[in-house]
DNA sequence: TGTACATCAGTGAACGCGCGTTCACTGATGTAC
DNA sequence: TGTACATCAGTGAACGCGCGTTCACTGATGTAC
């Protein structure tokens, strides 16, 4: 927080162009975010915002990036919370707290979850790295769940889709728990970008964990399951990271 | 297809006007769909529009309301045209279908699952008969599945999860199915409505897989998987039906 | 079959509003000597 | 410490474009007698 006086107020009117813009977006949406009515906020002449934003997509990606990593902080401080509990705590603190942000930001959640906005595609460069920030937090946890022994999880019985109830045969239990070639690679590579040890099939069981979770808070957040069928969608989400946890094999 | 010469026409210019409506949507996405373009695409003043839609929102409403029939059809038809094969195939049928289509028509897609289009809201008399096509036709499938003894799902078990792999003590399962309260009574009004024989634990997995299916679609139609994590998205895609096949007891 | 009238499609102008972006400029704040 | 110059924030006008919606109107097509 150091600078010149001139820095220092430069960095709060940039501070200050992206919340008005945060309001914006959840009064009109990403579409309709526009530059000329955060300098009206601002209390500036229009061209005036250009000299701290190059332009409105500049202004989208600064968003995108905040939003992603507000989402991610309160993910990982969510799991850190809930460190000294068992598996399936810290794996219901995560998820839980994906749907409370989801819930309490939704024109965020939107602008990262939902549509794309037409003519706009954020930079991979600026937006890999926060974005990636919930499913590595979980994938994580899953691996550490793994090397503790805290999964009931059977690789070599996930192998096999539908798992069977009673043992099989061993023997052919490499053949059987193989992913498809393609799969197993990327799988592989991503063992190796987080020095995982959990098995392919956990791996794998992983990132439809994560693509259900994002599919619950979705439907919740766009209002999908309609007005009058649940009365209680926390109910209905507990009861989907109860099968989640299943998944996984944590209790 | 009868009526006089005019309404004909007039039948004409309708369905010109969606067509028109649905390569706009392709193109601009939903915020930006416009009357205004429509009218220049049909060769017409704009305010000729205006004869035969009463707003831009009324416009939305026809693109959502046959956007939504048509996945339901596709959908349909793709269980239909697997009613010989087994539950699982049928299943993976229907998933398949639901993909494919998001995958064909991602403006569309985005419109009825994506991010809700700022200031329209849909109205629910038009929209809900329609909106519900798939999820219905997923839990009349699951629940023609249990009903011919074709799902190796057991509600003992599934009540309290995770599922234990050894027969548990019988006595209290009962008690260790039940849904909490209000969500048993909304199950309930599901099963009633629908006339389905399926158990609780199993209607309220169906929710979880209908989620899963629209999570897992939406990722891969909004782009969220990244292009270089998965080299093939579609055996993910089929990994993911594996499971979720299996949360069903579905071979 | 012919005529009078009603219905409807489409026009063109207008209202009042919005947007992103550029550019020459004023005036204040900072910096080098 | 004071002066000359450079840097920067913000202005105001402009360009060229878009939008939804209303309204009085023309002219063609249909209908009743």
């Amino acid at each position: 927080m150091a600078g010149t006086p001139r820095e220092r107020a430069r960095e709060q009117t940039i501070s200050d162009i992206v919340r008005i813009g945060r309001e914006q977006l959840s009064q009109v949406g990403a579409a309709a975010l526009s530059l000329r009515a955060v300098a009206r906020e601002l209390g500036v002449v229009s061209s005036a915002v250009y000299r701290y934003v190059g332009s409105r997509d500049e202004l989208l990606t600064l968003l995108v990036v905040e939003a992603y990593n507000e989402l991610g902080e309160t993910v990982e401080h969510a799991v850190a919370a809930a460190g000294d509990r068992d598996a399936g705590a810290r794996f219901r603190a995560l998820c839980r707290s994906v749907r409370e942000w989801g819930l309490r930001e939704p024109a965020r959640y939107a602008l990262l979850f939902g549509s794309p906005v037409p003519g706009y595609q954020a930079p991979a460069e600026r937006t890999t790295g926060p974005g990636i920030r919930v499913v590595v937090a979980l994938v994580r946890m899953i691996d550490d769940a793994y090397r503790a022994g805290a999964l009931t999880f059977d690789p070599e019985d996930a192998g096999k889709e539908p798992a069977r109830r009673d043992p099989g045969p061993q023997g052919s239990a490499q053949q059987e728990t193989a992913l498809p070639g393609p799969l197993h690679h990327d799988v592989a590579a991503i063992r190796r970008e987080f020095g995982l040890a959990a098995p392919d099939a956990l791996i794998a069981r992983g990132t439809l964990v994560w693509t259900a979770l994002f599919g619950a808070v979705s439907f919740e957040v766009f209002g999908q399951y309609g007005r009058e069928t649940f009365t209680d969608a926390g109910l209905l989400f507990e009861h989907h990271l109860d099968v989640l946890a299943n998944i996984l094999g944590l209790p």
